[in-house]
DNA sequence: GCATGGGATGACAACGTTGTCATGTAGACA
DNA sequence: TGTCTACATGACAACGTTGTCATCCCATGC
């Protein structure tokens, strides 16, 4: 910047000026300060510039999802992207895979790093921790799963709601042994939707069968060999629940390998491509999150713009799309 | 920082001294030092630090890929964090879109916040705009696509040679007439591909129709109308090439929407996941994404630390995973 | 002609940190 | 005891920018 004052032949807070689009500079020498960076090849340094400025912004917000590649985080991720393009903000992404400790140790990477806000799809059950950054100035939104021990916003699906409405549907073509196939139970969302799958057997008068139930489980594999176990059990169910994407296809993975999967129907939480494409086509409880991802930044710039109401809890809806597997008969 | 060392009774230096774990500080005062900082829960100013420092590092990277929830690009982007954990930097992220407007904006947002270097999935074809970043000290490294106009690192797929591989399988299972559907042609992969498609043809001495090639298919939508059209033409291939993971889910629905998906071959470029659940399961020409990312990131971090070797353009091989789609005959 | 006002411009300090160098202190050795 | 060495510590400037305030210049009104 000194290079492009002298080349100028102006001051160095003219060319603060020209470059921050500040009124009053001459067009005489806007042109001059003009030509000189380009001449320069000069680049504003934002890290300088917010170190200085006022308000502190470094216009970057960060985001902790569970897995950059995973999709659904990741259309969570592109989402908030997209929101944040539009105010010229960048994104700093981290994925936490699952672990508490790296999610701490992004938040903190993030926090050096003087991002205007976060946002956190949490694998942590205490987020007092978090409390020094809010302080500091940090806005904070949750996303997917909710604060907890901390007054936050936090953008979730309705998870024990939709996990009934798959039971019901099951129930509704006349099934009475559904099976569960849940994710870690710690997830915050796994627990919602195992206790909604709970108390929907409670409310249609189903006897709940632990014997029918795997929980903690991770990946595609683990799913695959969770079902597998369950379907050649002594008394298999005649419907299966899926607690998760990844839980969903592992289970379809079970069932087709098993000559099943036109014989036991098969419900999944959360839509993926080419659910439609599978023979029969996939039944799901399908979250929208790119809604979720456009309303959890659309929050957190509100609250970077400084709206201190109290914080909200923001619900998404979820969707039954019906393509077959989950209109199988017992 | 100043507050802390009040607190520890130390001066400015000495805080600093402690925070970066430099030698020298006797545990007495560091342990002061720590309490104070833990007291009043300081956090280290990273952007401030790489302002003083003399080599000027901001421990960010910046990642511009086609769109982050793209699972190609979204894998390469986990592959290139996994190597960026390691050293404690972190990862700014964008979603060109294709756009190589949208990519120079990203680059210069980067650049802004400056990343100590870069690696492209780029949509543009002249890369000369990144000459002015390259000597202000930035790391380039290309990845998916080579650059042009520019010397540096590359890591690409062997693009040609693997669709050479699916026109010899589809070959040797009898067909003739092969058809192709293309990504974007400006796209250099999609070119790189369907040159590739040319060429085998040329050296299997079956004769090149242009009717039976579609390109610049974008997305599933539009690559599942073309595989629509091509095969309801009164001479219709008796086997697809599909150029990219989207026109394959694509050409696969219209297969089976014209109920043909067991009569007429389909090899697609770059794998996905279920691919291996469909019916038939879809023969690929796999890519090997984390690999790319894993190396584009390992040679980005080698010229960060100062290695000026030339720039050198690294190959990843592609496989040819058989499922059953690219095995029926004509 | 002179006071007044307003817009253009620049000098200087400060943001939070680290590199450089000077100073202080204690122990080793002659 | 005096000198030297080695290590611990601190004072100060500087990184690239912007906020504050002073200054300058010219037009306007009386």
């Amino acid at each position: 910047m000194r290079d492009v004052a002298a080349q100028a032949k102006v001051s160095l807070k003219t060319v603060s000026r020209v470059v921050n689009g500040e009124s009053g500079v001459s067009p005489r020498l806007a042109k001059r300060v003009l030509a000189a960076s380009e001449r320069l090849s000069y680049r504003h340094n934002l890290t300088a510039s917010s170190l200085r400025r006022s308000d502190g912004r470094s216009r970057t917000i960060g985001v902790v999802i569970e897995d950059v590649a995973n999709p659904f985080a990741s259309t969570l991720h592109r989402a908030i992207e997209d929101v944040a393009v539009e105010r010229r903000v960048l994104v700093l992404a981290g994925s936490s895979d699952e672990d508490e400790q790296r999610e701490r140790e992004l938040v903190s990477a993030f926090a050096s790093r003087r991002v205007d806000g976060l946002i956190i799809q949490s694998s942590s059950h205490d987020h007092r921790y978090l409390m020094a950054e809010r302080k500091a100035g940090v806005a904070l939104v949750f996303v997917d799963r909710p604060a907890s021990g901390l007054d936050a916003d936090c953008v979730v699906t309705d998870n024990a709601a939709g996990i009934r409405r798959a039971v019901r549907h099951l129930v509704e073509h006349g099934h009475g042994r559904i099976g569960y196939l849940g994710d870690l139970h710690l997830i915050a969302t796994a627990a919602e939707r195992h206790q909604g799958y709970v108390e929907e057997l409670a409310e249609q008068k189903i006897r709940f069968d632990p014997a029918l139930v795997r929980l903690d489980l991770r990946g595609i594999e683990k799913a695959e060999a969770a079902a597998s176990e369950l379907l050649r059990s002594s008394r298999p169910p005649t419907a299966l629940i899926a607690g998760q994407n990844l839980i969903t296809i592992g289970a379809f993975r079970a069932l087709r390998h098993l000559n099943l999967n036109r014989r036991v129907a098969l419900v999944g939480f959360d839509d993926f491509v080419l659910a439609d494409m599978l023979e029969p086509g996939i039944t799901v409880i399908a979250q929208d999150p790119a809604a979720m991802g456009r309303m959890a930044a659309g929050v957190l710039f509100q609250r970077i713009d400084g709206d201190h109401s109290p914080a909200q809890r923001h619900t998404v809806r979820t969707r039954l799309i019906t393509r077959g597997s989950g209109e199988i008969g017992p």
